[in-house]
DNA sequence: GTAGGGTTAG
């Protein structure tokens, strides 16, 4: 672990005489004798040099600026050579090789020479050598600036070592009030909630003599990561000046909590209050529009983005998340179209792509897509993997998933996680490979989590068994004691079994925990892009004895294509016209007889639902989708189900 | 010198 010394711990103040003479020496030593007229020309070539090299952009730029320095006999200027090692740091130079060799061929480097050295490792690492550099500087008798400390708390932060930044925190206070400048301030906060500590950065924001929207937009950014928007809206209300940054960061915050409506609005009272609008800002609402999931939101923001100068082919960050928002809003066709007309594309946009082909049931195209992005030199990371994982389950191809699994590690670098277990859990548990796959989670270096076991207990529903159902619940109940799916599903697993003992003793487990079954809920679009929602059983839509009317005749057809009701889809020991009566009120029928009636013919209907579709339902739109001749989409909680001519793009597991 | 962005499995 690095520590500050500790004898600059107390007393930290060098000697002011060694100082000034050494602070002489470096900022004017070659030119300590030119007459006050000269000196000001020198300042101003200073200046000039100053503003060349912030122009530069190439290294060889660079070198010739450094170049000329060296024959104007600037070799100890620490104001231009500081710059010089800020831009090429700022190009990604490596700090170790020519920067710090610039920073040695000077004899007494000032302050902000050490600091610029000091920033150089705190951008690239080893952060550690920050604090080195620190400690060296102190001890050779240079005091720090307010840009020493900036960079300091940025090496914390980047290493998380909060107890390093507290001692940061205490040098601040000791040596000559840095604590009170607005800039140390702000990195402090940074580092405090980067380390983790929010309530930390809260007092350093409390305390501050000075703030500015940088201060604000920190802590906003900080209560929205860690989900809590009511502390990060009661800031931003009293925010004097709110900036694009802030409203960009509550957006985004909305987003990311999956609260899209609060994105929405919030997005429209940023517009209405003037503040300009930018691609980050854009693809704020992207991420709101893809968890709403719905068409015509997904038209409105691309409208949006394109208007305002951002589409998928000038930005690959706006691009890859319209990618995930057209998949999610049932359209992997129109995700593909944006991929394809993108001119840039990186890890995100083609993990992007492949995670949608392989949430609709496309498990080729994810594949090939996967071994097209092996052949540009952009390397496949962890989310790549669950990809292609869960597109290999999805589709069965058990072998492919294994030899995924086996080489990720040896042959693409990215580490095996507890969530490619899961993923594996999923292959082999589809594939109905129960033991094997307790047997992988048994064998896992980590410990499981309930993704899973969740994986697991899935698999045990589609092959009905109790048994081993009962281990991964077990699990699962202590891992998520507030899962209340779990139980469900579990009842569900009892109840295909008809094992009603076990299926009542699990219903007074949850009524003395409080648990309340969320009512399953759908929502379709109708041609108008007005969105109707039913609930199960519900007959409050204006069109309820149409939508009934409809539906009784939908089932009249069906049956005499040979449809027959999954009376197991229902989870009580009722009779089996009760089965059946609460079979035909599940929300998705009753909003895909809506759908069928406020559409036109031959449109693809898309249902949304809240839970998991049940197996009655999932036979009933495989046999409406022959019977009426049009594809039915059926987003429920997991992933798309595509209807077509009495099929599934799920191929039946899900 | 400091603040806001995209992909994650049951």
């Amino acid at each position: 672990m690095v520590t500050l010394s500790r004898k600059f711990s107390t007393t930290a103040i060098p000697n002011p005489s060694k100082l000034l003479q050494r602070h002489l020496q470096s900022t004017t030593t070659t030119h300590i004798f030119i007459p006050f007229s000269q000196l000001q020309q020198r300042k101003l070539f200073e200046s000039h040099l100053i503003s060349v090299l912030h122009g530069c952009t190439h290294l060889t730029q660079i070198k010739q600026v450094h170049a000329h320095i060296l024959r104007k006999g600037l070799d100890q200027c620490c104001y231009v050579l500081t710059k010089l090692i800020r831009m090429l740091t700022k190009l990604d130079v490596p700090v170790h090789s020519y920067p710090r060799l610039v920073f040695h061929q000077v004899k007494y480097p000032n302050p902000f020479l050490w600091t610029a050295l000091i920033r150089g490792y705190a951008t690239q690492g080893p952060f550690s050598e920050s604090v080195v550099l620190y400690n060296r500087m102190r001890s050779e008798g240079t005091g720090p600036v307010s840009f020493t400390f900036s960079a300091l708390f940025k090496a914390c932060g980047a290493v998380l070592d909060v107890s390093l930044g507290r001692q940061v925190h205490a040098q601040t206070i000791l040596i000559g009030g840095f604590a009170s400048d607005l800039y140390v301030g702000n990195t402090m906060i940074d580092m405090y909630v980067k380390c983790g500590f929010l309530e930390c950065g809260r007092k350093v924001f409390d305390e501050m003599s000075e703030r500015d929207v940088v201060s604000w937009t920190e802590l906003i950014v900080a209560y929205a990561k860690c989900g809590d928007m009511d502390s990060a809206r009661e800031l931003f209300s009293g925010l004097p000046v709110k900036d694009m940054v802030a409203w960009t960061a509550m957006v985004t915050g909305y987003a990311q909590n999956g609260r899209p409506r609060e994105a929405l609005d919030c997005f429209q009272r940023m517009q209405d209050s003037g503040v300009k609008t930018d691609e980050v800002t854009i693809v704020g609402i992207i991420s709101a529009c893809a968890l709403l999931g719905v068409a015509k939101y997904a038209n409105w923001v691309r409208d949006v983005a394109a208007r305002y100068g951002f589409g998928p082919s000038e930005n690959v960050v706006v691009g890859s998340a319209l990618i995930d928002m057209y998949s999610k809003c049932g359209s992997v066709e129109e995700a593909y179209n944006i991929f394809e007309g993108m001119k840039e594309r990186n890890v995100f946009s083609y993990s992007s792509m492949i995670v949608g082909f392989a949430m609709h049931g496309r498990a080729q195209a994810a594949m090939q897509l996967f071994h097209e992005m092996l052949k540009t030199e952009i390397r496949p990371n962890k989310v790549t993997f669950i990809g292609v994982l869960t597109a290999c389950s999805h589709a069965g191809l058990v072998e492919q998933g294994r030899q995924l699994f086996a080489t990720m590690e040896k042959c693409f670098g990215v580490a095996r996680s507890a969530d490619h277990y899961a993923c594996m859990v999923d292959l082999l548990g589809r594939a109905g490979r129960l033991e094997d796959a307790l047997e992988l989670i048994e064998t896992m270096p980590m410990e499981p989590h309930g993704g899973v076991w969740g994986a697991l207990l899935g698999a045990c529903r589609i092959y009905g068994n109790p048994d081993i159902a009962q281990i991964a619940a077990n699990h699962l109940f202590e891992l998520e004691p507030n899962g209340i799916g779990n139980y469900i599903l579990l009842s569900n697993i009892y109840a295909s079994a008809r094992r009603w003992d076990d299926v009542s003793r699990l219903r007074i487990l949850m009524r003395e925990k409080g648990f309340k079954k969320n009512p399953g809920c759908s929502w379709v679009e109708s041609k108008e892009g007005v969105v109707h929602e039913f609930f199960a059983g519900d007959m409050n839509h204006p069109q309820s004895s149409e939508i009934k009317r409809a539906l009784a005749d939908l089932l009249d057809r069906l049956k005499a294509k040979g449809y027959q009701p999954n009376l197991g889809s229902v989870t009580y020991d009722l009779s089996d016209d009760e089965k059946k009566r609460i079979l035909m009120n599940h929300s998705e029928k009753l909003a895909l007889a809506y759908g069928l009636l406020s559409s036109d013919a031959g449109c693809t209907i898309k249902i949304m639902k809240n839970l998991r579709i049940c197996e009655d339902c999932h036979a009933f739109m495989c046999s409406a989708s022959q019977v009426i001749g049009r594809e039915i989409v059926v987003r429920d909680n997991m992933r798309f189900h595509h209807f077509s001519d009495g099929a599934c793009s799920c191929g039946n597991f899900w």
